[in-house]
RNA sequence: GGGCGGAUAGCUCAGCCGGGAGAGCGCUGCCCUUACAAGGCAGAGGUCACAGGUUCGAGCCCUGUUCCGCCUACCA
């Protein structure tokens, strides 16, 4: 093959644009149901079609793609769906902005005109997340891609919510939700984000209607909503109010009389005055009294949040506070200040609160009596909550079952309709003539249905009504949540209901990655309607991952200004740093804390990489031959061990979802191993021209690369195809070649051990140089000292490695210690520095240091700062004596020889005799150093 | 109010079954040594939040405390 020739670094721009553009053109991502293997398939969670690629997106799309690409090179059967969610409220927020700056509104256009203006609005913008997905590498199958309202997933919405209501599952009626006045919609109980406030607390005197001189204090933070109380409660065992049980009081500020009921739900006696205000129609638990105790409901806001003007007038409110059509922060005003003008306020204090606002415009909700349809959940729970208790689904990290489990066994039935346009339409419709007092024109297009209305529910608009068969009907205005398709979206994508071979093939979904954000929103609905319609898990486990946040650990946000775009990210520093930072920093149950400079860190791994490629293919002139691995020269040996060691790490890290390790043990062996010393270690062999190690080591330098290279690619899946496609290799992709297994033969114990001596060997000869100021050029000659005759054999052979490295010439390597009887013994000879200098001075001319039983002396120069290089020894030897003592005590303690496992306590006596060692090698050298120090002052 | 998680080097975080405190970044010194200055080599830096307990032995296990974060909740 002809040899590439590289750039001096890496340029991510063009080669991810060309590699992805070659992948997809040959169809790598495409997946088929009659393919070998066995299926592993993820459903991408759905971005929103508004959104724009943030932090989130890309460490979700990171780790799909990770486990993606790994599985694909594993031979399995892979698929990953792709897709985009039609995002109800935040969709149709943004086209009604549109229209507002044009001048109209969705009302004046009517639905059927609205909804094609959204259409158009997704067909120009709603490519934009997906695209940006691309950039990324995620290698989705594309060409399946699905969004919400396609024509099949909307008929699976359908299907499920007919037969939902055909089982009683469904139901429609008036009650308290949570209710956006800015989007004017009904949202379900987890779309309201609370927020710890500090509020006010207002004492309201309620006086009696028999004796107005007599006053019942009542606590409220929501004064205005007083005028709509319909009784007022005290606990039934209170021997201050109990006696008032069945009284009544006359409201302020209207000309109603309320009951005093005895409630011991509602009321607790420690707080506040122990009475309280019943506001049925404003308040979740006072309407759950209302209904204990049969009182009426007033509403006395609109869906605006204003004061209505009809529910004032049911409260009988003072017309002459003049609030009608007052927006609600005004009306509290108004009415506290009558109040106290009417001497009704007791006081008013601080309190702590939480305040309820809507997920997507973070206005104030407000509880608003409406009619609404509602999923009947207990029954979808319960299997739900045996599936990850029976381990069916497992959560990763599993810290967050019992959240889930929690959850789970305290939801509420589940608020689905949503009083907006673009969407799911609801199919239920209504007989004109049955429901005619029912259906309400409130305002233009604009249509409310009241709870009294009986529905039809059917897959398609029915023809006659079953009642009157009379054939004019009227189709429920609203649409359903958004997450009620997304809680579909495993099987709709696959063609449920149809029993399609995808859904065959690729359901249950393998895994499911995801942020802690959507557990309850989507995750938790999936499994319910999963096991609902499928009778299966939707996916066996469920990933989660950390949020994004700056470097200071907030939250990014726009108003905060501390976002990062991951797209200029991936411009600056590519797109495989960016990825390989965001799985890196992927710790289970914390949160990503990111900043910049660790991208730079991973564009410099990245450029390390490119350089190692340089190099290697500078390298490759010359013959190669593929050796057995225990007949290669030592340092292919030994990389070829270390090689195995990172696949198998890497391949379980990957296996348990530790994304960090993964990455932690590629780049620890591609750099700190491979580069930092094979890549050293092989130079000399590759310039010995056609030598049978030369040729062997050519062989192992490629082969070693190119499997390094498959090992990062999940991780790094573009600078390794560039890499792998420029180095000899087999196949026309990376990502279809197989994911490195560990091989047996490569792993070689006795290289490893013999690394280390020659690792130690060399670090000590280079401390020596800096310390001494030997300029890195400079040739030492040095004395190396072991403890064995193994290790003396070993070093032997390895001693022009060592020169090299340690750019020196090792004059001697000796067996320089021996402890008998418990003596440490150096050979004289060492001491001597024989063959060096003979003369009694300059014998002792040399610094010695050691690490765990091996030593190298070098000769000091005339020049040499001495007080440096003492400070150093002197630093050693106080270390391994104080390691000594420590280990000595330890020893000396008869409980732990006696009681500790005694393979420890040998380990204990094996590393105090070399720390012994260790210490009367640096104590003589001390010496040595101190009596040159005299020599040279006197 | 309840639940969960965290507190380890200047910063961000690993740390397995309890047995010699680690990495990345940053910092200091030397070096543009023919793969790489987006680099190389060497080095400094830690009372593992605090107080008890279990154990021969605790960053790790138990109890309590403090601080921080998140989730959750109908004290008006």
């Amino acid at each position: 093959m002809s040899v590439r020739q590289l750039e001096k670094t890496y340029d991510p721009t063009q080669v991810e644009e060309r590699w992805y553009r070659f992948w997809t053109e040959k169809g790598y991502f495409r997946a088929s149901v009659d393919r070998q293997g066995s299926p592993y398939s993820i459903v991408i969670p759905p971005p929103n079609i508004t959104g724009s690629l943030h932090l989130g997106h890309a460490l979700n799309t990171a780790l799909q793609d990770i486990l993606i690409r790994w599985h694909r090179m594993q031979g399995r059967n892979v698929l990953w769906m792709p897709g985009t969610d039609h995002a109800g409220i935040a969709t149709q927020n943004v086209v009604e902005r549109q229209l507002m700056a044009e001048g109209t509104s969705r009302e004046r256009l009517g639905r059927d005109k609205f909804i094609a203006r959204v259409w158009e609005w997704k067909a120009q913008y709603g490519g934009i997340i997906v695209q940006q997905l691309k950039r990324l590498g995620a290698s989705c199958d594309w060409e399946r891609l699905r969004f919400t309202m396609d024509e099949g997933l909307s008929r699976a919405v359908r299907e499920v919510f007919v037969r939902l209501y055909q089982e009683g599952l469904l139901y429609r009626g008036e009650r308290l939700i949570n209710w956006c006045r800015r989007c004017v919609t009904a949202l379900s109980d987890i779309e309201v984000e609370h927020e710890e406030i500090t509020g006010k607390l207002y004492h309201i005197r309620y006086p009696l209607a028999d004796d107005p001189t007599v006053h019942l204090t009542v606590a409220t933070t929501r004064p205005e909503t007083m005028l709509g109380d319909t009784a007022v409660a005290v606990h039934p065992d209170d021997s201050r109010y109990n006696h008032l049980i069945g009284k009544k009081v006359k409201l302020p500020l209207t000309a109603r009389e309320i009951p005093i009921v005895g409630d011991l739900i509602l009321v607790d006696r420690k707080f506040g005055t122990g009475a309280v205000k019943i506001t049925p129609g404003h308040d979740f638990n006072d309407f759950e009294a209302g209904e204990r105790h049969n009182l009426p409901r007033i509403a006395i806001l609109n869906q605006h949040a204003q004061m209505d003007g009809s529910g004032l007038l049911d409260a009988q409110a003072d017309p002459t506070l003049n609030l009608t059509l007052k927006p609600v922060h005004q009306a509290r005003a108004l009415v506290v200040e009558a109040l106290r003008e009417r001497g009704f306020l007791e006081k008013v204090e601080d309190h702590k609160m939480a305040l309820g606002k809507c997920y997507r415009c973070k206005t104030v909700v407000e509880p608003y009596l409406s009619p609404q349809w509602f999923v009947k959940i207990k029954p979808l729970a319960e299997p739900a909550i045996k599936a990850v208790e029976e381990g069916r689904i497992r959560l990763i990290p599993e810290g967050w079952v019992n959240n889930y489990l929690g959850w789970m066994r305290n939801i509420r039935d589940w608020c689905i309709s949503r009083q907006i346009w673009w969407g799911h339409q609801i199919p239920a419709w209504y007989c004109r003539s049955c429901n005619e007092d029912a259906i309400l024109e409130t305002s233009q297009n604009t249509f409310t249905i009241t709870s009294d209305a009986k529905p039809v529910v059917a897959r398609a608009a029915p023809a006659h009504c079953p009642d009157c068969s009379a054939g004019e009907f009227i189709r429920d205005p609203d649409v359903l949540d958004t997450w009620f398709s997304s809680a579909l979206w495993p099987f709709s994508t696959l063609g449920w209901p149809e029993q399609t071979p995808e859904l065959k093939t690729y359901y249950p979904t393998s895994t499911l990655v995801t942020g802690l954000d959507i557990l309850f929103f989507w995750v938790a609905r999936m499994i319910m309607m999963g096991l609902k319609f499928t009778g299966e898990v939707p996916f066996r486990d469920v990933y989660i991952h950390a949020l994004v946040r700056d470097a200071e650990g907030q939250k990014m946000s726009k108003s905060k200004g501390n976002v990062m775009d991951p797209l200029s990210v991936m411009e600056k520093y590519g797109t495989d740093a960016l990825r390989f930072t965001l799985a890196a920093m992927a710790s289970p149950g914390r949160d990503i804390k990111l900043a910049e400079e660790r991208i730079e860190g991973y564009r410099n791994f990245a450029n390390k990489i490119w350089n190692a490629a340089r190099f290697i293919l500078m390298n490759l002139d010359g013959p190669r031959e593929a050796a057995p691995p225990a007949e290669r020269p030592f340092p292919d040996r030994w990389i070829l061990s270390r090689l195995n060691y990172a696949i198998r790490a890497v391949n379980e890290a990957l296996d348990q979802y530790r994304f960090d390790q993964a990455c932690s043990h590629a780049y620890q062996f591609i750099w700190h191993e491979y580069c930092d010393w094979y890549l050293e270690l092989v130079k000399p062999a590759l310039q010995a021209g056609d030598s049978p190690d030369a040729r062997r080591t050519r062989q192992t330098l490629v082969e070693s690369f190119e499997v390094a290279l498959r090992l990062l690619h999940p991780m790094m899946p573009f600078i390794s195809e560039e890499l792998w496609q420029a180095v000899p290799h087999e196949g026309e992709s990376i990502l279809t070649r197989p994911y490195p297994q560990s091989i047996p033969a490569w792993d070689c114990e006795a290289a490893e051990v013999a690394f280390t001596l020659l690792e130690r060997s060399v670090t000590l000869v280079r401390t020596g140089r800096s310390l001494l100021s030997y300029p890195p050029g400079k040739s030492l000659e040095f004395h190396v000292g072991c403890t064995s005759d193994h290790d003396m054999g070993t070093l032997k052979d390895l001693k022009p490695l060592i020169e090299h490295l340690a750019r020196g010439s090792v004059k001697h390597i000796d067996k320089i210690i021996s402890s008998e009887g418990g003596k440490i013994v150096i050979s004289p000879k060492f001491l001597g520095m024989h063959g060096m200098d003979m003369t009694p001075e300059g014998s002792q001319q040399s610094l010695r240091l050691t690490v765990e039983g091996l030593t190298v002396s070098i000769v000091v120069g005339s020049e040499v700062d001495l007080q440096k290089v003492l400070e150093q020894v002197v630093k050693r030897r106080g270390e391994s004596e104080k390691e000594a003592q420590r280990i000595d005590a330890k020893l000396a303690n008869a409980d732990f020889t006696g009681k500790a496992p005694p393979e420890v306590v040998a380990e204990h006596e094996q590393r105090l005799r070399t720390l012994h060692q260790d210490h009367a090698l640096l104590a003589s050298s001390e010496q040595q150093l101190r009596a040159m120090a005299r020599m040279r002052q006197g």
